[in-house]
DNA sequence: ATCGAGTACTGTACCGTCCAGTTCCACAGT
DNA sequence: ACTGTGGAACTGGACGGTACAGTACTCGAT
């Protein structure tokens, strides 16, 4: 059922998608996107009724990706043997996938147009950052019950342990462009911060 | 030495510190800033060169008043007695801080702009966040070699305790636009991420 | 006579629309 | 299976309208 249309609809999405990721809302231009999408302009008006409403669904669809690869990531068992080891890695994953450059780019994105589109910061901060956390504090909960933690507000638990990890990695990156990590600081920011973790809710 | 000229390249700052953290970089135009400051567009451009370097000089100011700020903050002393109340109080202090409207617009602008200004980005990275967190540092590696943590690397720890206050409301404010916290909010991030710390590092 | 206010102007970028001509696709009849 | 046909979707380019950075020029104030 790969329509035409439906291709194009695609092609669309996605050349907006690199073109807002690389140059910004207002940097980004509607001839720009028709061009990489190779399509006509009039296309890209036919699909979206205008640059909002593209920008909007671009959004919300990236997001909605990365909401779905936490979730796997959290599934993820954890022994009850090596817990701290098991809980590094746990961490160091969550570094990977939110020091990703797409993701970084799209918070800075949405970061960057928090005023003009409210409701999709909101969307964002609930869909990509909340639920996130929520899948993150089940996990915790599950520890919990386990008698391997020792928490009695698992959705705090779950801010600490995202706070630990992310707080300087996630600014170096927003502030200093598309800085790329060494594997080495990720590796040192999950060990000393799920150390750090375990200290408190062991 | 309130030359004429003077009073009038402040009040130019003024206005563009105003109307660049409401409305963002791209959507502040010169004849808007010019209005604010009750000056002529022509004596805009007689005191600075040109939009980005206005744009530039008025990040940096911004970034050098909160830098002073958080050097007064940690400065204050800690006593011996009451570590946890204490502490306690200087994270309000902090939150208090960096949750300011204005410095959270502040990061918003650097953020969105970071792709366009990247010496900007680094310099606020640098200035704003790695000096803070530094003068941070300093006071915990005091309160180490008085016998009151157990502290190997200060930095590390001034970047756990900021990442455990910060993490929550700052990305709050960041994608929600202009999202007020309560009192309580913070005296609670404050007292929890306190609670943590100490469980580690005392 | 110097400085700045006020305003008009230039050049550019870009959103969204329009139109004339072309390509794709589903479905009919053979 | 093969062809023909109608309609929908697409192309490419042009265009109106608007916004805005930066410059030029006139006139009043001090």
């Amino acid at each position: 059922m790969d329509s035409r249309s439906a291709r194009k609809h695609q092609a669309i999405m996605d050349a907006a998608t690199t073109v807002f990721l690389d140059k910004g809302y207002s940097g980004t231009s509607m001839d720009d996107i028709a061009k990489l999408a190779a399509v006509s302009k009039q296309t890209v008006y036919k699909h979206f009724a205008d640059k909002e409403k593209l920008f909007a669904d671009i959004v919300l669809a990236t997001t909605d990706r990365l909401d779905t690869a936490i979730d796997l990531l959290a599934g993820i068992p954890i022994d009850a043997d090596n817990l701290e080891e098991n809980l590094t890695r746990l961490a160091r994953q969550f570094l990977t996938t939110l020091t990703h450059p797409q993701v970084i780019q799209l918070r800075r994105l949405i970061i960057a147009n928090a005023d003009t589109f409210p409701d999709l910061g909101a969307a964002w901060y609930e869909r990509g950052f909340e639920r996130g956390l929520a899948t993150l504090a089940s996990t915790f909960q599950r520890l919990s019950d386990q008698g391997l933690l020792r928490i009695d507000d698992a959705l705090l638990a779950a801010n600490h342990f995202s706070g630990l990890l992310l707080w300087i990695p996630v600014n170096k990156a927003m502030f200093t462009g598309r800085s790329q990590h060494t594997e080495a600081d990720l590796d040192r920011h999950a060990a000393t911060g799920t150390r750090v973790f375990l200290a408190a809710y062991r």
